[in-house]
Formats: structure tokens, C-alpha cells, sequence
DNA sequence: GGAATTTTTTGCGAAATGGTACAAAAAAGT
DNA sequence: ACTTTTTTGTACCATTTCGCAAAAAATTCC
């Protein structure tokens, strides 16, 4: 047999490919009901967060949950994982687009505050977590120390650039900035989970982003 | 009847007189019991304590925690009170000192990082409690909120006491830089509680100061 | 000493919680 | 048609949870 005979007819990659599974086929797209798990921790936390209510979000019963994603920590985990994966997809364009630096900088703000404040003020998911379950579980605080530390090179690139292409004084430290850049991402992600309004938030955005390139 | 007849004698405010209450006397000290709900709940955040948990900490078992605090909800906001009062008296002191301003800042997060680090990592109970209840709870919510725009307030006092002494350039505008000094307490109240070291989190701090003070 | 008062203690109960066992259902393979 | 495989749906279990009622204990007032 030289030749593999079963070899699918050039698809692509195959991804949207029916792999003809063999038993009875899921009532559920695991996507979108990860999805729905997230918004749900997103909104009550882990703890306040029942089986019953995913199950009830997800249109899954508890044993198709429980087989799907693992018990309920491990669900947590996927959603907080999904999250990160969104909002990192989400950012990466804006943080690649070499603008200049004030652009660069509003334009990162906003989307942060979109990913904040849609469907209700939700706050950031990592801040929350980190708030909550980072001090008990090593794995998720691992995963929360990761994105911070994601976040501040992300900032310091940014500030690095800026300083090379001379938009930034020479005493200007990136990595300080960065962390202020952080800090400040940190401090509307706090407030807009109080429910501060977008105005406000995007006030005090402004006002962190002139110090810092004044810095 | 021109003299006040039944004046105590001359105790200063009367602080420490057993009363002579009427019936079975208390075996806790609400005080004190209130302080290791605080420490619990601080520790584990609201959904995650249980009455049981509170019971044991403080040694009363539910009835008597029910009858003296109320149920869970007045119970934290109880706790969080406590909180406040206590982290606002251990701020005025050294809030109201007014040394140059680099120094004054620096006692400031020195103070901020105390609390946060005391007893393991346990963060900002604000902060906490603004990720998780604040959304739902309306009553809560105006506590975080009155808590944010103290801090901002009794951070913009001492940068305007500081331009006005001379130690800021005239540009600095004081309202911003006190929402800068409040993300400085955000996101180290954030980290802390992922567990980042005291060390990092000073580095952070004082590469904050610097860019506020240059500003 | 007895009544009144306040708190503790015991114990109940109804609901919710995380998790699982097991049969029925729905598909593919033979 | 029958078996195999995978998922669903129902039901269940043990535990925990919050809250409360009612009795017992400890104290002051008369």
C-alpha cells in the first residue's frame, strides 16, 4: 500500500472537518459553553458560582459538564484560560500597532476598558481571580502571575520603542513605566467592577498617560 | 433642677465601665470576635466563608453570631467596617505628617504594604471586596467607593501641600497624580495577594514615586 | 429566694452543594 | 439487525449551608 488511501480530498487544515465520531454526538458546541462558564464566573466569582447555575448557563446537566470539562475547579481553569486567550487575541493587535505612543497607549486603554465594562462592568478576570482564588490554588496563581507579567513586557516594548524612536525623554525608565501602565490598567479594572462609569475611568486614563510620557 | 444630679463621677468619657448589663453575660468580646471574622473572611472572601467557619473562629456558635452581628451579609459589612476604621487610623498618622513628600509617600505604601502582607498575603480588603461583592450589592458598593475617593482625596491633599511648598513643578496637577498613587496602591494590593514579594512590590513603589515626583 | 432578662446551647430542618451511578438514547461499525 | 461507543438524562448520595426555635444557663432586680 504505497499510496494512503483514506486521505481526506485537500481540505485545508481540516478544521471545520465532521470527524465522524462514533457514539452518540454532543447536544452542545464545547465553545460557546465554556463561554457561557466564563461569563458566569466572570460575574459571581468562583466560589458563588453553583453546578447548577453552569449547568442551567451551559444547557449541559451536571455528569455532561463534569465529563466534558472536569470538576469544577478544572472548569474554572479552562474559562479563566479562555479569557486569557481572548483578551490576549484581543490586545495583540493593538499592542503590534506601532503607533505613537499616546495613540498606542489610548488605544490599549480602550480596548481594556471594552473587555471591563462589557455586559455590565465585569472588571478583569485576572484581577479578580487574583483577588480570590490566586491565594489558595498555586496553579491558578501561577497562571494570574503570568498575565501580569505579560502585561508589564507588553507595556515595557511599548515604552522601549517609544524611547528609541525618541517620543520619550532619555531619563525615562520602560520598566518603571510599564509597571505604571499596569498599575494603572489595574486601578480601572478595580473601579469599573464598583461600577465607576466609563467617563470616569477614561479620565483617569488620560491623566496616567500624560504623566507618564511627561516622566 | 439647675445642677445635673446623677453626673458620673468624673470618669474621662466613661470608656471601660461594666455597665451592669441585666441578663447572662456575654462570653466573647464582640471586639475581638469581630476581628477574626474580619481576619476569615479577608482570608477566604464572602461566598467562601461559612457560618461554620465563623463560628468556630470566633468561638460563639451561630445563634449568638447571628444575634450579635446580624446574618452573614451585615457580618461582612460589619467586618468591613472594622477594616476600614482600623486601615484609616493606621493611614491618618502618617497621612497627617507632613514631611517632604518623597518621604511622605514612602511611609504611606510602607504602612499600605503592612497591612497588606500581615498574616500572609491577604491584599486590600477593599480591593477584594470591590472584585467580588461590590458588584451585586449595592450597600457595599457605595462602602468601596467611599473607601476609592478617600484615598484619592487624602492623596491629592499631599500633593497639593507639596506644590504649594515648592516640591512639585508647577505643571504637576494634583488630582491626577493622586489617581496615579491610588493605582500604586491598586496594583500592589493586586499583586501582593498573587503572592508577589515584598521586594518587588517596594520596587514597584518606588518607581512609582519617582515618575510622580518628576512629573 | 423568686421573677425578669439576656445569652448560650442544643438541635432541628429545609435547601443547596459538589459529585456520581446507571439506564436510556443516539450515533457508527459490522 | 446487532454490537460498540459515546453522550444524555434521571435520580441519588453525602455533606454543607444558612437560619431558627426552644430549652438551659447565668446574671440582675425585687
Amino acid at each position: 500500500m504505497v499510496q494512503k488511501s483514506k486521505r481526506p480530498p485537500v481540505t485545508k487544515i481540516d478544521a471545520p472537518v465532521p470527524p465522524k465520531r462514533r457514539g452518540r454526538p454532543r447536544a452542545y458546541e464545547p465553545d460557546v459553553a465554556l463561554g457561557k462558564a466564563l461569563e458566569l464566573f466572570r460575574k459571581d466569582g468562583f466560589a458563588a458560582t453553583s453546578l447548577d447555575d453552569l449547568s442551567a448557563a451551559t444547557g449541559m446537566n451536571r455528569p455532561s459538564l463534569y465529563g466534558a470539562f472536569g470538576d469544577k475547579r478544572e472548569l474554572f481553569i479552562k474559562s479563566y484560560r479562555r479569557y486569557r486567550d481572548d483578551a490576549r487575541a484581543a490586545m495583540a493587535d493593538v499592542f503590534r500597532n506601532e503607533l505613537p505612543i499616546r495613540k498606542r497607549l489610548e488605544r490599549i486603554y480602550a480596548v481594556a476598558l471594552d473587555i471591563y465594562l462589557e455586559s455590565g462592568p465585569r472588571g478583569c478576570f485576572t484581577v479578580m481571580t487574583a483577588a480570590s482564588e490566586a491565594v489558595h490554588d498555586p496553579d491558578i496563581r501561577a497562571m494570574v502571575l503570568e498575565g501580569f507579567g505579560e502585561l508589564d513586557k507588553a507595556f515595557a516594548a511599548c515604552f522601549r520603542l517609544a524611547k528609541q524612536k525618541g517620543e520619550l525623554s532619555g531619563s525615562a525608565d520602560p520598566t518603571v513605566l510599564a509597571q505604571l501602565a499596569s498599575a494603572t490598567i489595574h486601578t480601572i479594572a478595580i473601579r469599573s467592577r464598583a461600577q465607576v462609569p466609563r467617563k470616569e475611568l477614561e479620565a483617569i486614563v488620560n491623566g496616567a498617560i500624560d504623566v507618564m510620557l511627561r516622566a
